[in-house]
DNA sequence: CGAATGGTGCTAAATTTTGACACCATTGAA
DNA sequence: TTCAATGGTGTCAAAATTTAGCACCATTCG
């Protein structure tokens, strides 16, 4: 029985008895009471909250709010947990919103900084608002995942953007754009850039760009994008 | 040194390096060689994808895919993150989906056991759909949270509920009532609920309901909701 | 007061981890 | 072909860590 597995012991028991004593608990997973002992501390140490009574009628007792649980996940899916649960409350306020933010942002902190520095880049550039109620959204098509990698990269290395572009009368276009933002309206997403050749800020539909190439010999500056009021960076969301 | 933050050190280098040989990583981690290699066995057995090349000019590559991260979780803020994702599957189909329900099932696997059993129990009573978009929301109000505990009681205890409902029309009854599910129509969540005394199914927004209680005595058995095509439960979503 | 409890320090014994070595398979360059 | 560089495994004694036992302290309750 390794420390590890006996202390996974100790927690079971104490959540399945409520209160226990420090002998019990020994004899319950084949130790010491010295080795419980520093079980309990080093349980304590790892963030379980364990209250204690001295004296007679005393014991342990495990704060059952502390119960809790670690999962080992990749960045990939903490991007697309922080995408939902900012799209979520965008589109409906929850009850529970303050908490997945919690959660969220324990697991945003516990990435190495690397990859961290980079996911709040580009969280940076993504914002989120809601569809008004009008648009009649049965017939639109979801973005496809694999378009984002090369989103991804011209947005943090701040290169321009080949792009096939299908707009609503069907005609197709071919553009060269600066990557400004992402902007959320579930179901649909839009990538924001400035159009050099028509000097302005286009809204592409993400469904309707197809073939994105990273131009690796231009870059751009960052511009002011004007958002309206009711558009919200997600950065704000999972804090 | 111990043999965790030894393996943090090899993770580390070979995120920093792209590549290192074995012995490399030894003498900058001042183990022996045979160490490091048992290292890379554990890490390997944790889900770290290490690419390995043997002879002249090989070594060991760690997948940039899998950098990973752990983090400590309570199973509120799990709870928390399956209702947010699984609505907003509902409400919306995000092209992460999938991968967002990858990463919350990692997190639900490494609940505690029992913890684990009880929160299924309550995911199965609870049901997502959409609200019809001719509804009007903006006037309603949000669910308290602080009613949760009372509710996840009765469901898993199958216990009577007394609650005090106001309805559309601002009357306020008492009820008493067997609940049987949770419907979800972000933002408004409904409390589906058989009624003895009405002999029928009633559905109850949770904003209206209040002073819930658990009624000690009586218990009930589980019915058949009937729910209409549009209205899916809600853990086929986080599998 | 005394028994039952949580908590700490110390030390020798028990256990686990580590290093060293031999050895194998694969690769690429000489 | 040959040889050096690499990843990988088995074995065993040495080194390091963990554990049990013990003494002891503080607190609580009857």
């Amino acid at each position: 029985m390794t420390a590890r597995l006996r202390q996974d012991a100790i927690v079971r028991s104490l959540r399945r008895n409520g209160t226990s004593t420090v002998a019990d608990l020994a004899g319950e997973v084949g130790a010491s009471r010295r080795t419980v002992l520093r079980d309990i501390k080093a349980l304590r140490d790892e963030g379980f909250v364990i209250h204690s009574e001295p004296g007679r009628g005393g014991g342990l007792q495990l704060d059952p709010q502390s119960v809790q649980t670690t999962a080992r996940l990749s960045v990939a899916e903490v991007f697309a947990l922080l995408i939902s649960v900012a799209s979520m409350r965008a589109a409906a306020s929850l009850p529970f919103s303050g908490l997945a933010d919690a959660g969220l942002a324990k697991i945003e902190r516990a990435l190495p900084s690397d990859k961290l520095r980079d996911l709040r880049r580009f969280l940076d550039c993504l914002y989120v608002g809601q569809l008004s109620p009008q648009v009649d959204i049965s017939d639109m098509g979801a973005m496809d995942p694999a378009l984002l990698p090369a989103f991804e990269t011209a947005f943090l290395q701040r290169r321009h953007l080949r792009i096939q572009y299908r707009d609503a009368k069907e005609a197709v276009t071919n553009r060269n754009v600066e990557p400004q933002a992402m902007l959320i309206l579930p179901p649909l997403w839009y990538l924001v850039a400035w159009d050099p050749a028509r000097k302005g800020f286009r809204h592409f539909r993400m469904d309707r760009i197809s073939r994105p190439e990273i131009d690796e010999d231009a870059t751009f500056q960052r511009r002011h994008v004007p958002f309206e009021n009711h558009v919200r960076p997600i950065r704000d969301l999972s804090r």
